[in-house]
DNA sequence: ACTACGTCCTGCGAGC
DNA sequence: TGCTCGCAGGACGTAG
């Protein structure tokens, strides 16, 4: 599940890849989450932005190529057009092949102009790594809310990019239940300083790779070694050694400590 | 307007 | 061993 992370290491690396280059030839799944990839044959590639889980590729056309990578995305350069999981390709006029690969096609592709979105990117909360995101904005924006936090965190709307492996990591080194509906001031602002510190350590880190993330390279991140809390139920807690637990919120699965996230 | 829940989609692992 | 079945989840659609 690519989240802010992962997909700004994906960023990172198709920048240099991309900048400068035209798009010859490129085709796609028939499906309409997919068909707007093929819109930009011969249009080249200006910059290559991020918010929150969305990359945005910025065209010579004025327009934008906006790709959200769902929970199974992968860009990459491949060789093999046959690749079952293949949903779309781009041919640049320097020999790379630029696909993506999506195993359960829940990501998609949109062409739109620069700031004119539609959905979930067009009322995204604050980046988390930028200034933007002031504790201030960030408690009035979950006061405004009665849903649980860690639900509110997963709507994009009180900041950007933070998914269900970093939404659990936050909340764990915050010391909060995330199916609290209120937070204190100062419990706002611990979960926000563990945001931004969970987010920022895991781009150091390249990523986490639990089972389908690979970089542009093909290869694994690295903070699935410094996990926390996700994916460690039934583990002790590294504070204080009491077993995690794995609940459900909302209808996502979620690990916490029940004694140093207290309800 | 807001919240809660179902839906999409496929591979994998548990269980028989 | 080989099969079935349920689970996993980001964003969006729909129901209440």
């Amino acid at each position: 599940m690519p989240e802010l992370p992962e997909v700004e290491s994906i960023r990172r690396q198709l920048e240099p890849l991309l900048l400068g280059h035209h798009v010859t030839e490129s085709d796609s799944h028939p499906s309409d989450k997919f068909t707007p990839a093929r819109e930009i044959v011969g249009l080249g590639f200006e910059a290559v932005l991020r918010r929150g889980k969305y990359l945005l590729f910025s065209l010579d056309n004025g327009t934008e190529m906006v790709i959200h990578l769902g929970m199974t995305g992968q860009l990459m350069p491949v060789s093999d057009l046959s690749d079952p999981h293949l949903r779309a390709w781009w041919k640049l006029d320097n020999n790379v092949t630029l696909g993506y690969r999506d195993i359960r096609r829940f990501g998609r592709i949109r062409i739109c102009l620069p700031g004119d979105y539609e959905g979930t990117l067009k009322k995204l909360g604050p980046e988390p790594l930028s200034d933007d995101f002031t504790i201030d904005a960030f408690y009035a924006s979950l006061k405004r809310s009665s849903r649980k936090i860690k639900t509110q965190l997963l709507s994009q709307l009180p900041v950007a990019g933070v998914g269900n492996i970093y939404a659990d990591e936050a909340c764990f080194h915050a010391g909060i239940y995330p199916g609290l509906r209120k937070l204190t001031r100062s419990k706002t602002a611990d979960l926000h300083h563990s945001i931004r510190q969970v987010l920022y350590s895991a781009v150091e880190n390249g990523g986490t790779t639990l089972r389908d993330y690979v970089n542009v390279e093909g290869k694994q991140g690295r903070n699935q070694q410094y996990l926390a809390c996700y994916g460690r139920d039934g583990l002790p807690c590294i504070n204080c050694g009491e077993l995690l637990r794995r609940t459900v919120i909302d209808g996502r699965g979620t690990t916490f400590c029940p004694t140093c996230q207290r309800r």
